[in-house]
This record gives C-alpha cells, structure tokens and sequence, in this order.
DNA sequence: GTATTACACGTTACACTATAACGTGTCGAA
DNA sequence: TTCGACACGTTATAGTGTAACGTGTAATAC
C-alpha cells in the first residue's frame, strides 16, 4: 500500500493482503470473522473505493449470503468495529482500511468529482482534536474527519 | 454566543442575534434570505441544536409553508451555501451557525450522550489539514471534522 | 411594453439508507 | 443437557434525500 494516497500501486496485493491481515487479526484477537464477514471485507476490497451497504449487498447476494439489508449492515458494522473497514459520513458508504496494522483515527479525502476515496494517516491533525476537545472538556471516543475536494487527477482534468 | 461551547448562555440573545446577522449578511451580499429560508434559520436557531430536515419541515409545515421533504432541504441548503447553517453528517441533521460572522471551518463536537452538538474554532486543526491535503496533492473545497463523545455534563453523569 | 431568462417554491413521486423485531441454528459454559 | 450468547437469515417499516414538473415573480433584453 503506497503511502501515497491517490499514487498507482499493486491492487491485487493489497487487496490479498488485506484479508491476510485480517485472518491473523482474527486469530490473535479471537474475532469471529465468519464467512459472511470476510466476503463483505474481501468485496470492499476487490471494489477498491467506498462502496454503499446496498452495493455490498448485492455481492453478498451474488455469493449466495442473505439478501436483506441487515446482513450487509451487520458485516459492515463488524468490520468497522474491529478497524478493518472505516465509514465515510459524506458518502454513506463503506471502504477499506488500507492501513489495518495499526489503530489509527485516519482522515479521508474524497474526491467530488470521480468520487475516490484516499486515507491519510494524520497524527498531527489527531493532536490538535485533542487540544479543542480538552479545551472543552469533551471526552473524544471517536473522531470523523472528512476532505471534500478534487483528488489530483480531477484537478488537471476535471472530465 | 460563549467561547465555551457548552456553556450556559443566553439562548434567547443568541437566537435573535442569528436573524439580525442573516438580515444584515442578505442585504451585504444581496442574498436572497426569502421568508421561507429565513423561518427555516429561525427554526434552527431557536430549536439550538441539530435537528433534522424533517423536524424542520414539520415546523415550516405548522408556519404554513410547503409541506414536503424539498421545501425544507432547499432551504437549509441554502443556509448552508451561505454559512449561516452548518450540516452534522454524523446525525444527518443540521446545526445554525453559532459563529456566522466569519467565514470558517468549525470542528462538532457532539455528544452521543444527549446528542447536544457544539462548535468550536479551531484554526489549528484547519492547518493541519491543509498539510495533509497538501502531500497528497489534492485540492480542498469543504472539510468535515467531528467528534464524537461525551459533553462535560455526560460525562460527570451518565443519566 | 413585451419577450426572455433566472430563480424561488410548491407539488408528486420515487430512490436510497438504515433499523426494529423475530425465528433458527450453532457452539461453548454451567 | 440446558442454558446463554451470538451469528445470520427473514419480514416489515422507518428515516433520509432527490428528480422532475408546473407556477409565479422579478430582473434583464429586445
Ligand atoms: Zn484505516
Ligand atoms: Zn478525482
Ligand atoms: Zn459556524
Ligand atoms: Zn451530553
């Protein structure tokens, strides 16, 4: 996985080992990434992007899983809770994390033109969260942070 | 409007001070704050704090504007285009501007508590942002930052 | 003074997103 | 074996957001 959010890279590598890493995950944790988990993860990352619950659902369908919108919904909320897929609020849709081996409060770039999704790891932009929270006295269980905009491509060509 | 985001103030100062300022921000920049968008920002204003385009689509209903779902989005739309409204992804809702004087890009906190939303300044985070957005090479349009977690008072007591 | 254009705002109808509630099967602990 | 926890499937419904169209009004163009 580049470091690089929007660089070109090795797709199906990263998409294997994507599950890679989640197997182990699932095995040093003890998380039950049962069937029905693991091809919703495998189609986030095969499609490479955020993808809507429905657009999974439909996959999930084609490989012979329930058809209903809960069973999306719950694959979907296992994998975020347990940091192997992140939400983006702006789209309502679900990706990928492309940096599962660490913990991290990622930041994402969309691009509102051909609508990709980056993540960037952030830590600087954490610190300062920290500092508006604490000087609020409000307790930070979780952070969103979303940039809407022209990835790089779109900038030079906006087709 | 405090600077302390969840402290005590006067609500019915900060309300009427919101319509004065949109008045006075329509006849600057010739917008056009129509009777409907304007009961719309009241309807934020005085409701203080987040509420979906349905809740207000219901009070612009009792006000004797239109009844249906585009009435009420067009309007907050347009309060949003104009920062004079902010949209919460988190809780698809929508939030007056406590802060419409300057143009700027505030970071929510919200409670998930009593769902209570807070804005705060924070220039900091803004620049850290466009060091991330930087690297990546993508151009910024509009950013989305929110916390999630628990107010001081939910905090101290988890009713 | 009309014609044209832009836009606000109302409608109907629909699309998309998300959850509640319930029944069944499985598996491990009591 | 009996219980409890949980996963996962279902049906049904709730909640959120837009597309498309018609009308009125006001500014600009001719
Ligand atoms: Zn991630
Ligand atoms: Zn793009
Ligand atoms: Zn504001
Ligand atoms: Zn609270």
């Amino acid at each position: 996985m580049s470091d690089l959010p929007f660089a070109e890279h090795d797709h199906t590598h990263c998409a294997s080992g994507g599950l890679i890493h989640a197997d182990r995950l699932a095995e040093e944790k003890g998380l039950r990434l049962t069937p029905v988990r693991r091809a919703a993860l495998e189609i986030l990352l095969s499609g490479h992007r955020a993808m809507g619950a429905y657009e999974v659902l439909d996959h999930l369908k084609n490989k012979g899983f329930g058809s209903q919108p809960p069973v999306a919904y719950r694959a979907l909320d296992f994998l975020v809770e347990n940091g192997l897929a992140h939400r983006v609020q702006r789209l309502n849709a679900f990706a990928a994390c492309t940096q599962p081996s660490k913990h991290h409060r990622p930041v994402f770039m969309i691009c509102r033109d051909c609508e990709q999704v980056a993540e960037a790891e952030a830590d600087e932009v954490q610190e300062t969260l920290i500092n508006v929270a604490a000087r609020a006295d409000f307790e930070i269980e979780r952070v969103n942070v979303e940039i809407l905009g022209l990835c790089p491509s779109c900038k030079v060509d906006p087709a």
